[in-house]
DNA sequence: ATTGACGTTGACGTAAACGTCAAGTTATTG
DNA sequence: CAATAACTTGACGTTTACGTCAACGTCAAT
């Protein structure tokens, strides 16, 4: 009835974080893990939340944020006008994520101008980027 | 003789940061401008370091990071293993930048999906991301 | 029964990037 | 000359995202 279960340090093991930094988003109502006892036990549902923060926190999303998602999501599936704010929500973030993508080309740009320059003061080597 | 100078305040006021932000800026070595008895003067060149301090935030790199840069930049003139070291960096951060931005890519997939599902849900509305 | 691996809670520590006073200096302007 | 504005240093506070340590529980194997 119960399926594949995980535990903390299989899980930190597996995506590379420390079981205090598992525990932390526990507390943080991040997760929600059933018990065995005292002892965590996580399921392929905690997994995936896990898997879900940590592409957050990749792209920029603080704890908070990522936490408010996961509330949203949740309620939505009953009220219509939850859907409308998860909704409104990813939105104003696909935003974010555009201005920072752009922000990032710019950069990008530039880095490739310095490094020409920076190799051709060294000349002999080819200008293009690899 | 000096062209162009700045106080904090003006400085300040065109890149909407706070004054404490531009003195702890120089408590870690990222400004160094002038004075005037007590009082700081900062030149285009200062301006210009500031528009990168701001610009390399807003890419994700420490003032830590940041500072390093400037580091390598202003002895890179002098020395080839310097340019060389700054052309490693770059590129290590270029890497960096890319992996962001796929990962950014990703998510913002997921987000249009995520929304066209819950849109559906509402039913009525059009399904294609603005 | 003890050792060792794994797990638990709780409290305190830390680094980055500032914010927030406090208390004083300098300049200018009415 | 006194008030006001703008600036200074210095010290302490704050938030986020954990790290670190202590002290203890539990279970399997020796």
């Amino acid at each position: 009835m119960q399926g594949v279960t995980y535990s903390i340090s299989q899980l930190a093991q597996e995506f590379d974080v420390t079981t205090r930094t598992i525990r932390f988003y526990e507390d943080q109502g991040l997760l929600e893990p059933q018990r065995d006892g005292q002892r965590r036990i996580y399921t392929r549902r905690d997994r995936v939340r896990l898997m879900l923060i940590l592409r957050g926190k990749r792209i920029g999303l603080s704890l908070l944020e990522i936490r408010e998602l996961f509330d949203l999501y949740d309620a939505a599936s009953n009220d219509e006008p939850q859907l409308r704010e998860f909704i409104r929500i990813l939105s104003r973030k696909e935003q974010q994520l555009q201005e920072q993508l752009d922000d990032i080309r710019v950069v990008m740009g530039e880095i490739s101008q310095i490094r020409s320059q920076c190799e051709k003061a060294l000349g002999k080597q080819a200008a293009s980027t690899p």
